[in-house]
DNA sequence: TAAAAATACTCCATAGGTATTTTAT
DNA sequence: ATAAAATACCTATGGAGTATTTTTA
């Protein structure tokens, strides 16, 4: 079978047309070179090199060989060189989740300094529900997700690293009657009418608002649930209920809204970033480290 | 170094996730397999599969390398192949010398000919003369030249085979005197003025028709020496003017023109097929086979 | 416990190195 | 006569195969 050192000896015989100093070149000597080009012309059956003593010159089959021996020798040294960069998350893909808040926030910054250490790192980016980047991970779709604390019984599949804290606020139209107060307790809220984010879509939020007002001794009267915070906010600046939300969403259109901070301990809105440590891609793993500086 | 059969090795195990299983598809045992694996991960220092006695999964780092050791194993291969093919004659490059004369009579079937049996080789024509094929040769710009029979003092050089062979013919006007009869002696044409193809362009020629002239015991009063064969018929078909030439030029724009055969023995024009014998590509030998069936 | 990869160890093929021969100018 | 490739021969490396151990679900 055609060896690579084989096709390296008859490159530089080809290049210095000189048995012997291509031997030396290769720091051998040049019987090894003479049976090097030997096996070559047996497995091919086909001359070289016409040579004597005197001279060699390279044959036309020989001419294509040089071609192709050269071209095989850069891609094994290129293959090397790639599949270490690689292995450094130097070049290669990675694949994100992420919930469309974190975009009000942390991520587009991030992206861009993982960007400009790995410039060669093909990122794809996906928005998902935190149960969509569950099914993205065992599918293999995704390498990393931000998302929300995972429930319970799936922490031991993952690692977790929190990224970013947010806290609840409540949004009032600003004609609301609340709307100049610094601050406000929850249950002076407790006979509005509340526009939630859609459960479906943001479970834990959901139900951690609920919870709070529940500690409030309340159960609110929830009127809306939409599926995107702009129209949340819009709902709300409408002057159809108010809003409890993160304090992210400030950063979207918030005209006629007026966001007031909830007095006493509120809960935090954690956005994590989530990966499989056993299958950790060295992208993704040299993107957490970027992440950590 | 790199070996190509932990390449193979390699790729087997990635496509079987089984390295007893990639073993048995590569006709050797397990622990073959196993040090063909370790010793490409030592090469790069990089893992290329997670495994253990249960499992199999190739890391970021081996899906690169499969790539890349993919490529490489059919660039082998292909080299092969191609190499091969060009010893055959069966790929490359064949340029071929020729006399415009060539292209009146056997040249253009010739090459139909031999582009039927080989298609890809890549085929390139150069109108020369033959002392420019001559030059050619020296500087290895062609392989094959059709020219005249050589000089005695390159004979030793080349080897020849005669392709064609011509006559030469008187060129009348129509409306000359000798232009209805069958044949005629030169030494009809004693009083003529003679339009001779010019000398520089082909010696051999010319100087055979003064031979032939001087045999029939004249010297030809030559008042024309055009450098293109068709510009001799034109002169002819004047009225400036008779011509000597080859039968062949009859199948030049003749109007006016009558090609009256000479009497007696004639000298004959040959065309011949020349190349080094020593230095001679594949595909120039199969040209030389194609020509003689 | 079973299946599969890793390791240990032996043996042989073969690649490399030295010495010599052949060959062409 | 000389320079360079081919050949002969020896040595030693290392790759292949066998047997065994380790590991994990």
């Amino acid at each position: 079978m055609m060896e690579l050192k084989s096709l390296k000896s008859f490159v530089a015989v080809a290049t210095l047309k000189n048995f012997s100093a291509a031997a030396r070149e290769l720091h051998t000597v040049q019987p090894a070179i003479s049976r090097h080009i030997l096996s070559l012309e047996e497995e091919l059956d086909t001359a070289l090199f016409i040579r004597n003593t005197r001279y060699v010159k390279i044959t036309a089959a020989g001419e294509q060989l040089l071609k192709e021996a050269t071209e095989i020798l850069a891609l094994v040294e290129g293959a090397k060189l790639r599949t270490l960069k690689t292995a450094k998350g130097e070049i290669g893909t990675l694949k994100i989740g992420y919930l469309p808040s974190a975009c009000l926030t942390f991520l587009p910054q991030l992206i861009k300094k993982y960007k400009s250490h790995y410039p060669n790192v093909e990122v794809t980016l996906f928005e998902m529900t935190v149960s969509q980047q569950i099914t993205a991970f065992e599918a293999n779709q995704i390498d990393l997700g931000f998302s929300r604390p995972l429930p319970d019984n799936l922490t031991s599949n993952f690692d977790s690293k929190t990224i970013y804290t947010d806290r609840l606020t409540v949004i009032l139209p600003n004609d609301h009657a609340l709307a100049n107060k610094n601050q406000l307790s929850l249950y002076e809220l407790k006979d509005e009418a509340f526009i939630l984010f859609n459960r479906d879509e943001a479970v834990s939020l959901f139900d951690g608002i609920i919870s709070l007002c529940q500690e409030n001794n309340f159960s609110p009267n929830i009127v809306g649930q939409p599926k995107h915070m702009q129209t949340l906010l819009t709902t709300v600046a409408s002057g159809l209920g108010v809003g409890i939300a993160p304090y992210c969403t400030s950063a979207l259109f918030t005209q006629g809204c007026t966001f007031v901070p909830i007095s006493g301990s509120s809960p935090t809105i954690l956005t994590q970033l989530h990966y499989k440590k056993l299958l950790l891609s060295p992208t993704a793993k040299a993107f957490i480290e970027c992440s950590d500086r």
